[in-house]
DNA sequence: AACATTTGGTGTCCATTTTACACTTTGTCA
DNA sequence: TGACAAAGTGTAAAATGGACACCAAATGTT
């Protein structure tokens, strides 16, 4: 907790510097978003991304990792910094600079989330549902999405989304959530095999009443490879 | 100027909050950065990139091109934001996160620099030829290279360089100059026609004791297109 | 005036990549 | 054992990308 115990002076005005952090994840072949409702105002009851105030001592993406453990029980996942934000204004208290972050979570550890002394709710919300937010933060989730989207393409992150194990046609319903657009089938095969960022574990994977599917993993899970 | 006449306090310690600039242009068909020489301490002498603190009424891309514009005269460039650093203890003085910008500016607008009060002395420097730099800010600077050479083949950033006139022998020495690379002519010229950012302006350009030759200019100046 | 010099400007062919497209296989469940 | 549902597979046509060489036009020199 932040006691403040004395004040800290300068002798020149200075902003405080927060992290946000804008959480993916697919559910139900829906692309959702982590928001917690806000317990404090300002926007108090207001739906905004989770994150807080940087430690002075505390590296940006410490914080990010860190704001993100406190208020979602979340750790360990794919995190990358976005964008800066700080327009005068944006915060009605004091000017405040945000590094916003984006994660990405695989579908099998989409925990229920639970509330926290700064949220008083904590919900994945569908991404093309969102409700009003709180600060610039609508702003802040176009450019993650727009950065997501983009690095579909020429990068590896897809697989964050995706858990240990996964069949050919999970993965392509990712691509085809995320671009919106269905994909064929055979190209779509072609095109993610030749790129050996996944292979084949020897295992089988049964999602319905039908014949089970091959189950891939990545072959370097930690990693999002730039392609080509 | 910035004169203390009070300190400001806040119950929790702030970090201070700076913009620095990656300025890129090409001359004499090589990579130039500008950079000035710190009047002050820490790094005294030092090569730097030209950046300041944030006013605190201030939005962060007015900060990047007013610190510019004050160490180094210039204007009207493009100017992106690029990346934020802040490891604790990259400044000695106190916490500062930095939030790092790069411009391109064409050839033909490249001043001689003067010195300021902040800065001893303004230099283009070779980028390949770089001294030691102070800060992180040898960081920085592989950073926005990195994006430049990304933005090289995803859009029509590589017109930042050019002057309102230029040929397509101009346009391909900056290609070759940013991506260190021959190119085909033939290829060169098929590949940007036919990607509609620039047009024939009607207009010849003379370089040397030779055919002059036809002068483009990019069809729509103050953007940077993202293609396909 | 003609010639040497220098860069401007142009097209084709081949290899590779990308796209469109449909049927058989395999396991499940009733 | 038959119905169902998704898994898994190949080919041909089109588009793209890369390699490659010569003539044209202007300058400057003799």
């Amino acid at each position: 907790m932040r006691v403040p115990e004395q004040t800290f002076s300068y002798p020149y005005p200075h902003p405080a510097v927060t992290t946000d952090v804008v959480v993916f994840t697919i559910r139900d072949q829906r692309l959702h978003l982590l928001l917690i409702r806000r317990a404090n105002p300002p926007y108090q009851g207001q739906w905004a991304l989770p994150g807080g105030f940087l430690d002075i001592d505390e590296d940006i993406d410490a914080c990010a990792a860190r704001e993100l453990a406190e208020e979602t029980g979340l750790a360990d996942l794919y995190l990358e910094q976005l964008y800066t934000f700080g327009a005068p204004g944006r915060d009605p208290r004091e000017r405040v600079i945000s590094i916003a972050y984006y994660a990405l979570l695989s579908g099998d550890r989409v925990p229920e989330p639970v509330a926290s002394s700064d949220a008083a709710a904590v919900a994945w919300l569908p991404f093309d549902r969102l409700p009003d937010l709180a600060f610039d933060h609508a702003d802040i989730i176009t450019k993650a999405h727009e950065r997501l989207v983009a690095k579909l393409d020429y990068s590896s992150i897809a697989l964050q989304f995706m858990p240990e194990l996964f069949t050919l046609s999970e993965l392509q319903a990712v691509y085809q959530t995320l671009l919106n657009d269905e994909l064929d089938k055979r190209n779509f095969r072609k095109r993610i095999l030749s790129l050996d960022i996944i292979e084949d574990s020897g295992e089988q994977k049964r999602n319905g009443r039908h014949r089970p599917a091959r189950a891939y993993r990545a072959r370097r899970p930690n990693r999002v490879e730039i392609l080509k």
